[in-house]
DNA sequence: AGCACGCCGACT
DNA sequence: GTCGGCGTGCTC
């Protein structure tokens, strides 16, 4: 505790190496984790009271602490956290701060809701209106004014009018919760012997100390139902839990499983939700009133000061990577959390990250693996088309094999899925009289042609233009050629082929959250025969009748020099592969591919999954990438090639020296140039043991600074490699 | 991250 | 002669 005169540091919600010193002023008392708006500079900034000053500022200098908001103080596990995450990642942990506070509503206390109940007085003048609110109100009870417009159909002025005329009374009434309280004896369900199984295995886990369980068990194993016994354990033991999905805007059908289980919708958050919702979300989780959170990535920084459960359902997923801002990765940080706040922490998967497996292979995660002979049945039989071979015609995409089987799974009545994992028409548009080839003005990247929406679009910047008649270049009139395949030329090829079958795209830029939604429930309803989707038919939604699943270019993400290019390809294959079947009905998957022995193919087409994992943590190990080492990616980019190549190679030239240290590079990123800034890249990889976020700060620390348009971008453990 | 300060190009 | 472009630096 501290008291007036005290000089504490406080964590400002701004992009600074760390805390600033106040003065606590007459009157007020803090202590490590209040929440305080400081001034800074000539406005007041939210921040977080971090404890003993550290740096030794001029007593002329000090400003006074402005104001103490009034609610509980952040848990030290989240302070530590940020700290953790700021070091680790190169970030100002102001910056990281700001991304675990809110706006200042959610630290103010929550108004009070205005209601009004009837008095028995009968106005003189009864309109028709008027009786309609008085019906409403019949019961005696409070209604808020919202509800009654709700339920009576006419305007707020009525209301007022009745309260002037004494038939109604105002009366002030708390907020209704947030969510309810969820039951962890809500509605229990009967786990199968394998769950059961695996369940007593995560209890086997002390749940008052630190310890990860790594839930690895194949689609329609039922994971769900395990963990969310081990959410129900946590809120027995009360303490709250938080449930992590890579993509929640989707994820409704998640939602209503918790709810069924649970006989309460869990808090939400996610980027789709208003400034309200997320502030009294955020508040309820630091006053203790919400219990479970289901969220993205960024639930991870939420106030909890009683966290006992972390889960990461699909852990593998690339979306727990932030890449902006704070690149954080989410599964990892939620293990440092869990180690700070002595939880537990479950990882989810059907396709394990390698990290993970590594991780559960030496003993540092249990692994829990969720076996199910019945799951197991349903798993489709993949085949690969072996494209060199038996590869459709010119300007065709669909293998002749696989039409066959989209017509007999149609002639079934079932429903086939066509995959890939590509948006638009076409990746690239060339003219075919000067061989012109239509490239992003700002980006090194090609426009990619969306024919529905008549525009060449790049896929880095947003940049768009519309098709032009004639060629840019020459001049040549009708001469465009589209160059390969996207979503839409499947689909177009789709409806040439089977104009019976009701088709369906799916792709993110075919229509809002909202509408997509609608989409994915009138595939399960059965509406369409026939789906044409990107990667987001891959997530998590399952079709009864779909039996069929055809991936149109298996081979799309072994291409790049990417060290996870294999795994990440593996386990889309395996999500989308997955779509097809379930217990009532075999499912069989088709893959298209130049490359039917590569290792990722093989795995798919034996079903053979452990033999990837052998032999791709074998391949990591031999190149010491992660897990068996580290890397760090260093983007230096700048408004010209040359500035930031030169200042790349000065930066190389002055690293410090570390024994097993590899520096490579600097050499012009994948993509060369985004929105008009020229990109270089340097890497640097080390063992394991090795400290590499804090070489990588000294080293940066002892290099010039960076000026003018240049600017040098660190990620720690990089996921993708453009 | 804001925000102000400061030094170089086109205008009332 | 000024307005304003955004590069630079500071905030306890």
């Amino acid at each position: 505790m501290y008291g007036p005169g005290d000089i504490v540091a406080v964590m400002v919600g701004v992009a600074v190496e760390g805390p600033y010193s106040y003065r606590v002023p007459d009157g007020a008392e803090v202590e490590r984790g209040s929440i305080v708006a400081v001034p800074l500079g000539p406005t007041l900034t939210l921040g977080v009271v971090w404890g003993e000053p550290k740096d030794n500022v001029a007593h002329n200098r000090l400003k006074d602490i402005a104001h103490v908001f009034e609610v509980p103080a952040l848990s030290d596990e989240l302070l530590k956290l940020v700290d953790w995450v700021g070091r680790y990642t190169l970030a100002a942990p102001g910056m990281v701060m700001r991304g675990a506070l809110r706006s200042r509503e959610a630290l103010e206390p929550e108004r009070p809701i205005t209601a009004f109940r009837k008095t028995g007085f009968e106005p003189e003048r009864l309109t028709d209106a008027r009786l309609r609110v008085l019906d409403v109100v019949a019961d005696g009870m409070a209604w808020a004014k919202a509800a009654i417009v709700g339920a009576s159909g006419v305007s707020a002025s009525v209301i007022e009018g009745l309260e002037r005329a004494g038939a109604l009374e105002r009366v002030e009434m708390p907020p209704p919760p947030v969510v309810m309280p969820p039951d962890p004896d809500g509605n229990m369900p009967t786990l199968s012997p394998e769950q059961q199984q695996a369940l007593g295995a995560i209890r086997g886990l002390d749940p008052h100390r630190f310890g990860v369980a790594l839930l690895d068990g194949v689609t329609g194993s039922g994971k769900t139902e395990v963990f969310f016994e081990a959410v129900a354990d946590t809120l027995r033991a009360g303490r709250q839990a938080v449930v992590l999905l890579p993509e929640i805007a989707l994820t409704h059908a998640f939602l209503e499983r918790f709810s069924k289980r649970f006989g309460a919708r869990p808090a939400e958050w996610h980027s789709d939700m208003t400034p309200v919702q997320r502030a009294r979300v955020w508040r309820g989780v630091l006053t203790g009133q919400v219990r479970a959170v289901v969220g993205a990535r960024s639930a991870l920084f939420l106030p909890f000061r009683e966290l006992g459960l972390l889960v990461l359902d699909e852990e593998h997923d690339g979306a727990y990577k932030q890449s902006d801002g704070v690149n954080y990765h989410a599964r990892d940080m939620a293990v440092v959390r869990a180690r700070l706040a002595d939880a537990r922490v479950l990882l989810a998967s059907a396709t394990p990250s390698v990290e993970s497996r590594n991780n559960a292979n030496q003993g540092r995660y249990r692994h829990v693996m969720l076996s199910s002979r019945f799951a197991e049945a349903a798993l489709p039989d993949v085949t690969a088309i072996d494209m060199r071979e038996e590869g459709p015609e010119r300007d065709r995409w669909i293998a002749p094999r696989l039409a066959r089987e989209i017509f007999s799974t149609l002639d079934r009545g079932e429903q086939a899925l066509l995959f890939l994992n590509r948006r638009g028409y076409a990746p690239l548009t060339l003219c075919r009289a000067c061989g012109h080839q239509y490239q992003c003005p700002h980006c090194s990247a090609w426009l990619v042609e969306h024919r529905f929406r008549g525009v060449l679009m790049c896929h880095h910047c947003g940049h768009e233009q519309k098709i032009p008649k004639s060629c840019g270049s020459c001049g040549a009139e009708d001469s465009l050629v589209p160059i390969g395949p996207g979503i839409e030329r499947v689909a177009e090829e789709a409806a040439e082929r089977f104009p019976d079958a009701r088709r369906v795209i799916l792709s993110s830029d075919m229509g809002s959250n909202a509408a997509l939604r609608e989409r994915f429930a009138e595939v399960a309803r059965g509406e369409y025969d026939l789906v044409i989707g990107t990667q987001l038919v891959a997530k998590g939604h399952h079709f009864e009748k779909l039996t069929l699943v055809g991936v149109i270019d298996a081979d799309l993400g072994l291409a790049h020099g990417d060290p996870r290019a294999a795994e990440k390809t593996f386990q889309i294959l395996t999500q989308v592969a997955g779509r097809a079947g379930r217990a009532s009905r075999h499912g069989k998957a088709f893959l298209q591919t130049y490359h039917p022995a590569h290792p990722v193919m093989r795995a798919m087409v034996t079903g053979d999954r452990e033999a990837f994992y052998a032999h791709e943590l074998a391949a990591r190990e031999a190149g010491s990438l992660p897990p068996f080492g580290r890397l760090a990616a260093l983007v230096v980019s700048a408004n010209a090639h040359e500035e930031a190549m030169d200042y790349a190679r000065r930066l190389l030239s002055v690293a410090p020296m570390a024994e097993h240290l590899k520096l490579f590079g600097p050499a012009d990123a994948p993509v060369a140039m985004v929105r008009g800034r020229h990109r270089v890249r340097l890497l640097a990889q080390s063992p394991k043991d090795f400290d590499l976020s804090g070489y990588v700060r000294f080293w940066l620390a002892s290099a010039e600074r960076p000026r003018g348009s240049l600017k040098v971008q660190v990620d720690i453990d990089p996921m993708s490699f453009f």
